[in-house]
DNA sequence: TGTTGCGGGGGAG
DNA sequence: CTCCCCCGCAACA
């Protein structure tokens, strides 16, 4: 019922897209139009409409009897690629037949169904990134997994590198038995491993099931991951619980090799900035004569450097941290085409008044689903009153968020949170903006051989800049995506009655906890939990939540800084300092975040009311299952809502 | 030592 | 009857 003007919407929405795109089609030619979509797509990741590039579907009916039957008839279409997937299949009304197989997916998250081909060797040994165990269903020709979930450390401590614990948990029971209650691998934690375990699939951990067929290996997956993901199976070193030593080592390894990689495959870019005299805006610009390495501190590698200026005018220097470019990877190298996969990766930046004298702090942190904690990934320090530092600290941000392999230069960020202000977010914007068309031109130019540049770069820079969004436009795209996805009306209502509660004034913190509570209990998925991990943090919730400050609690922080500071021989005079002087300064600065890293609330909550668990008493609602792969859907009685009872 | 897969069995709905 | 979980066992790396 509530449902329905936001469904009706969301089709209108759909068809006048599609009919737009139709009316284009016959005007131009398909072939080159679809080309330049398919280009556009990739640049603009954050739009509000999930149509704008119809994807042609790879995937078609199988005429095979068993696995069509169990596998594809389902009422309730639950995946996007599955939904495109019906779509053809009505509009063609015929089946056809097969034609491709699926890409292998290691981390499959939220329910979908593939067919891979019956001779992929990661489909015959049912291979996930997931910790998945094998578990009976008594029959013999399907083979079904449960997520095991991930370890954390139960003092949910952060390692110097800003990453939390999360240890690959072992898939046979025994085994998982000994590693719960092991020390936590980081050697200055006095914390012992808990198990948090997947309740992603109505409470139940998430399954996979696989069924061999002739014409290929058919899979799928039922819930959504409501967990950080463990290490890949791979990856993981033989012996899990070795120090913390060498998890850092091996991650600076995997930096330095991606970083050469993403050297080699970066697209070309343009280089439109007039070489400021003594600034230096990538290391390949750096030598021996510029810098002195030896002089930073040995933490500082030239690698981590992005950026630095010591003009008196501009002084500046922007470093990123040794794990950031691999935590990019591993955020952005998965697929993002799907527009409804709202929550990948945020960036937090944030500015820090007077960490020296006459110097600010821009920091940046990531905040994903598939990194727990939010390390710090960049931060530069810059001269007051100056920009360039900020708007270089940008432009690398950028940088690092585009996906090497791709030709078109495309930072794949959700959103980016700051605490700018009108004119400053309204340069930095413009500076973004700017390098991701002159790279784009170059490469559009060339695929489409275009003889006038003007119309191109003015529809790019409308297409950039509006996905560039808002705080309001991000929240009321989150809320249509959580209420469209929710099918339960009594849910809906619940939720958006909860969601006004937190949102007024009056909300207490107690309730905003409790609440917070409540959602991580499982019953709404990983969107909101997405969601909330979003406007719900302590950091971007001021700007949210009234009540959320009172959460944060800065003063000890800065208090703490003070005297960190005190310690300096940082020059009062500008004209005095020096590169070394800045990079001392960053270093420490991070170095101080990981000892007072601010803990979100939502991590808190988590930890503390872990073992609240659906079956426990709360509320009740009766909700619909959704469909098995091997029968109709049924009536599932009851469901209990976790809450936790403040006194 | 740990993973993978099979199968028996109990319990809830 | 379905579907959850737990357990032991055997083959294998």
């Amino acid at each position: 019922m509530s449902l329905q003007p936001l469904a009706k919407e969301k089709e209108d929405e759909v068809s006048r897209i599609s009919r737009y795109t139709d009316k284009v089609r016959t005007e131009v030619d398909g072939e080159i139009l679809a080309k330049f979509n398919h280009a556009l797509a990739s640049i603009v990741i954050t739009e509000g409409s999930p149509v704008w590039y119809p994807d042609t579907p790879r995937h078609y009916t199988i005429p095979s009897s068993f696995a069509r039957h169990y596998f594809l008839e389902s009422d309730r279409p639950l995946h996007e690629r599955q939904r495109a997937f019906q779509v053809t299949e009505t509009e063609t009304g015929i089946l056809q037949p097969i034609k491709e197989y699926d890409e292998f997916e290691e981390w499959i998250d939220g329910s979908a169904k593939l067919r891979y081909s019956p001779y992929s060797r990661e489909a015959q040994a049912h291979i996930s990134g997931w910790a998945m165990k094998y578990t009976n269903n008594h029959n013999k020709f399907v083979l079904k997994k449960t997520c095991v979930g991930v370890l954390l450390c139960s003092r949910d401590c952060t390692l110097p590198n800003g990453l939390k614990i999360v240890v690959r948990p072992a898939i046979s029971d025994k085994v998982r038995e000994r590693q719960i209650g092991q020390n936590c691998p980081n050697a200055s934690c006095t914390g012992t491993l808990l198990h948090r375990k997947c309740t992603g699939n109505n409470g139940y951990p998430v399954t996979h099931f696989w069924v061999h067929q002739e014409d290929g290996i058919y899979f799928e997956s039922k819930g959504t991951h409501d967990h950080f993901r463990p290490q890949a199976r791979r990856a993981t070193p033989d012996k899990i619980s070795s120090s913390k030593h060498n998890i850092i080592k091996q991650e600076t390894e995997q930096q330095e090799t991606t970083d050469d990689k993403r050297q080699i495959s970066a697209p070309p870019e343009t280089k439109k900035c007039k070489s400021r005299k003594r600034q230096h805006s990538d290391r390949d610009n750096l030598s021996a004569t510029d810098v002195d390495t030896s002089r930073f501190p040995t933490q500082l590698t030239i690698g981590l450097l992005k950026g630095y200026s010591v003009d008196e005018e501009d002084q500046f220097i922007c470093l990123t941290l040794p794990e950031s470019e691999t935590l990019f990877q591993r955020t952005i190298s998965h697929d993002q085409s799907n527009i409804s996969t709202y929550g990948k990766l945020y960036l937090l930046c944030q500015t820090f008044y007077d960490v020296v004298p006459g110097f600010n702090l821009l920091e940046t942190r990531m905040i994903s689903r598939n990194v727990m904690g939010w390390p710090i990934v960049m931060a530069t320090l810059y001269k007051q009153g100056t920009k360039e530092g900020q708007i270089h600290h940008m432009k690398a941000l950028a940088r690092l968020c585009s996906t090497p392999e791709e030709d078109i230069f495309s930072p794949k960020w959700q959103m980016v949170i700051h605490d700018f202000s009108a004119d400053q977010s309204q340069t930095i914007t413009e500076a973004i903006v700017n390098m991701i068309i002159n790279s784009q031109v170059q490469t559009l130019l060339k695929v489409f051989q275009y003889k006038s540049v003007s119309s191109l770069y003015k529809m790019l820079r409308e297409k950039i800049t509006s996905s560039l969004q808002s705080y309001q436009t991000h929240f009321e795209l989150c809320k249509r995506e959580i209420i469209s996805r929710l099918q339960d009306p009594l849910l809906t209502m619940k939720f958006r009655d909860m969601a006004d509660t937190l949102m007024g004034s009056k909300c207490t913190a107690q309730e905003y906890v409790s609440t917070d509570c409540m959602l991580s209990g499982g019953l709404f998925g990983s969107v909101i939990r997405e969601f909330w991990n979003f406007w719900g943090s302590s950091i971007v919730a001021p700007k949210v939540f009234s009540v959320a400050a009172e959460l944060v609690g800065k003063p000890e922080k800065t208090d703490t800084w003070q005297k960190k500071q005190e310690g300096f021989d940082f020059p009062d005079d500008p004209k005095k300092v020096t590169l070394q002087h800045m990079s001392d300064v960053v270093i420490t600065w991070c170095h101080y975040q990981s000892d007072h890293w601010p803990k979100s609330v939502v991590q808190e909550s988590m930890a503390n009311f872990s073992h609240l668990r659906p079956k426990e008493k709360g509320l009740c609602y009766t909700i619909e299952r959704p469909g098995s792969a091997f029968h109709q859907p049924v009536a599932y009685p009851h469901f209990y809502m976790p809450r936790y009872h403040w006194m």
